[in-house]
DNA sequence: GAAAATATGGAGATAGTCTCCACTTGTCAA
DNA sequence: TTGACAAGTGGAGACTATCTCCATATTTTC
């Protein structure tokens, strides 16, 4: 998964440039930009940007790894710390919460979540994988029913993340949130 | 809505001739064609294309606008005949067995949810308003919550929408709607 | 059947994406 | 240090898809 190659110097400071300068454009909403401006704006050259994240995607999950990262952090810490129902509820509105605050976050996780590629989607794989995990506690300790997958929650996720421009996007998320974690109360 | 303008008869030849082609091909599942080669295909000149559909979005909401109505049409059927939570239930139910079987109409619905583009949209505001009537009747009846409302279930469609080239599309677009079922009834 | 209104089509302007390669910079062994 | 090789750079320009424009054609109207 971390990279296996020693990238030479001035090829990290470029990355990071153009990291930097994405995650500052990202969050002010400029996600639309010409490719190739970025490059400009980061101070390197179209074919370098190019090099080192072929598409836009690659970028954008390069500039929210970290957030990503973070978010599932969080998710292990509360399944330590709580019980398996409570962890799962207390990530599930978090995860809202945060995405109310980030609109690229949301943005970037709608669009890699729609695009499955493979490799690129590392991230939002890491995601499901933590959503699984919550769910499987949960399951375990008999306070959610067994008979409903983390597809289905995550599907569930996709669809509050593609929202993230919507006017009622609070409102609307919260309730999603109610119905799957009161849909997946053991009855 | 309906047009207000009686269109000349080579017009409305040619916007038909669009129509069907364009079904044909996305029944294919060739979405992505390039957007002069549907005119090409079709028989017509690009600008006529442009004329009649200015983007991609437009043609597929063509496209799918009888479909569409026939679904918000099956809704207000079950509405006479059923009791309201099982018209809700037999809605959502029928909603995700329909798109199983058309790629097209899912892979529209979702774009369209996204780009909520005022007048384009004509189409998935239609089906917010069939799910927010078949909400209201079952509030209505005291046989689901009331605290929720229809723009949190559009969400939970959008994921559904937005998931359907996914390989355990199916069985996770039922978890969905069992979650939200389970999720409004009255506790 | 001729004028007016409406629609056509496709060449070409426009604009974003991405490749290619002559050149620069970094690394490392001696 | 330094020389040689590997790794990386940048940006001109090829390529591709979108969309506009208008001289020409078709339909409608009177």
């Amino acid at each position: 998964m971390t990279d296996a190659k020693p990238l030479r110097a001035d090829a990290r400071r470029n990355r990071d440039a153009l990291i930097a300068k994405a995650r500052e454009l990202f969050a002010d909403g400029r996600f639309d930009l010409r490719f190739d401006d970025f490059a400009k704006l980061a101070g390197v050259g179209t074919g370098t940007l190019y090099r080192h994240f072929p598409t836009r995607e690659a970028l954008a999950e390069a500039v929210y790894r970290e957030e990503l990262t973070a978010m599932c952090d969080r998710a292990h810490e509360l399944q330590a710390t709580l019980p398996a129902d409570q962890a799962l509820e207390s990530f599930l509105r978090g995860f809202v919460d945060h995405l109310h605050r980030h609109e690229g976050l949301a943005r970037t996780l709608a669009t890699l979540m729609a695009t499955q590629s493979g490799a690129l989607a590392e991230g939002t794989q890491a995601l499901g994988q933590v959503v699984a995990d919550l769910l499987a506690a949960a399951v375990k300790a008999g306070t959610i029913r067994d008979d409903v997958g983390a597809g289905a929650v995550m599907m569930t996720l996709h669809g509050i993340c593609a929202a993230y421009d919507q006017p009622t996007y609070r409102t609307d998320a919260d309730g999603v949130i109610a119905l799957v974690l009161a849909g997946l109360r053991r009855t």
